[in-house]
DNA sequence: TTCATAAGGTACGGGAGCGAACCGAACGTA
DNA sequence: TACGTTCGGTTCGCTCCCGTACCTTATGAA
């Protein structure tokens, strides 16, 4: 019944809702480590060596058809994990995973990972079915992507950020919030520019200050509800699966 | 060794890559079925009580934001299987599956499905893999949508499909087009006069001829290529794994 | 043959967002 | 304190695509 205390799992809700046999196989093989803002997971087609469980930092999947025209395509936060695909069997990443929020994860080497998931049905349930989150994130991205406007797809951004945050107070610049809208900077300019007119957020350069969360679930477009809820479908099959937490 | 011969499994890319214990042991409990144009598979909600192995039918996934925005964010054939997040543990599919062009399907019992995959682990991770490939193709997609001309999608898209059929008559319309690509019918209409008149194509009302495949590949964007080699290196994963076919 | 319907062609005004560029201000580093 | 760099605000013309609408023609059922 070795603890580790201080490793921080129980901040990562994957983690946290692995059975405890399991868990606590696993825990002694994780590596706690800082990753920076910018800083990239994976590059898109490189080989994914390691899973990250974030426990505060946030990650952004990234899809891009020319190195400057890229979009989101995921946000992975302390519900989640990175590095998913390699329990579909994949050896290199399809996305960019980008680190978008500074802070702390855990990490596990991608082969140790393969053999616990294969040793536990119930860590390979669980995780896959994270997965399945990020496929249906995905999918609902690009409609979002291709019919919302620029303003209700920040206003969601910044929610799906914030839900992922323990501070009121986000380190970012528009021109990164521009890239993963898929949009000009001068576009997010004018929309955050918008909401804080509106009184929702404050926005001084490099940072962004949430004023009106319910505010802001006004202005975002129905994306962020229906991923928000098929997350929590998700989380609530963790418990109901295996009575944790 | 019964073989029920006739059953048409040799079609599926997916079910003749199973180690033949697998694959023999699933056969009898596969039902096949003709699946009509424009029929549903799956609502966007709705519980997914079948697992289906396309033989020469195609199956499109679509995401939508309103009922009438909507747009592709996967395509599956002969190569693939519709149902996978069956195998990632979710009960209700997270986008509508659509029926774009006719033909026969072999189709399973989800339950029946799950059962089997916990038995193989073979199985198991050659869908596995195959669900990674839709994760990619619909990130690829997100981004593909948001960047490149009606013009270039349409031709990537119809290259898809293309490689999905044996003959080189395609019977759509372009108000279908439209959805799947995102746009008004008339942009479909002068993108699809423009192939035409470069002689790429012959288009006739609900009807699609397939003229000059590489002429297409030209005017299609990046994202056809992308798509395709991500598919191709899954179908290596599956002989290199099971040394099957 | 008739007729309702489905499908495609075309046109028009309009607006949203693009690319590019420039400027000023804040920042941090020496 | 000085300076280079980063970041945000703003502008310009422009283009592509949208929404809408109307018309013609093919299709197939009655």
């Amino acid at each position: 019944m070795r603890e580790d205390i201080g490793q921080g799992w129980e901040e990562n809700r994957l983690l946290a809702s692995l059975p405890e046999r399991d868990r606590s196989r696993l825990i002694p093989q994780l590596e706690i480590l800082t990753l920076f803002a910018k800083e990239t997971v994976y590059e898109s087609g490189e080989e994914m060596n390691f899973v990250y469980f974030p426990l505060d930092c946030i990650v952004v999947l990234i899809s891009s058809v020319e190195s400057k025209d890229t979009v989101e395509v995921g946000l992975i936060g302390y519900e989640g994990m990175v590095g998913a695909p390699i329990l579909l069997g994949a050896k290199h990443s399809t996305s960019q995973a980008l680190i978008l929020v500074e802070g702390k994860a855990l990490r596990l080497p991608a082969a140790l990972l393969r053999k616990e998931a294969k040793r536990s049905g119930r860590m390979r349930e669980l995780m896959l079915t994270y997965a399945n989150a990020l496929l249906a994130q995905s999918a609902q991205l690009a409609a979002c992507h291709r019919y919302h406007t620029p303003q209700a797809r920040l206003a969601r951004l910044l929610l799906m950020i914030q839900d992922r945050m323990k501070t009121l107070e986000l380190r970012i610049t528009q021109d990164m919030l521009a890239h993963l809208l898929g949009t000009r900077r001068a576009t997010v300019t004018e929309a955050a520019n918008q909401l804080q007119d509106n009184g929702l957020i404050g926005s001084v350069r490099g940072k962004i200050g949430f004023l009106d969360r319910k505010g802001l679930e006004a202005k975002a477009c129905s994306c962020y509800a229906i991923i928000t809820a098929q997350q929590q479908l998700i989380s609530a099959q963790y418990r109901s699966r295996f009575q944790t937490s």
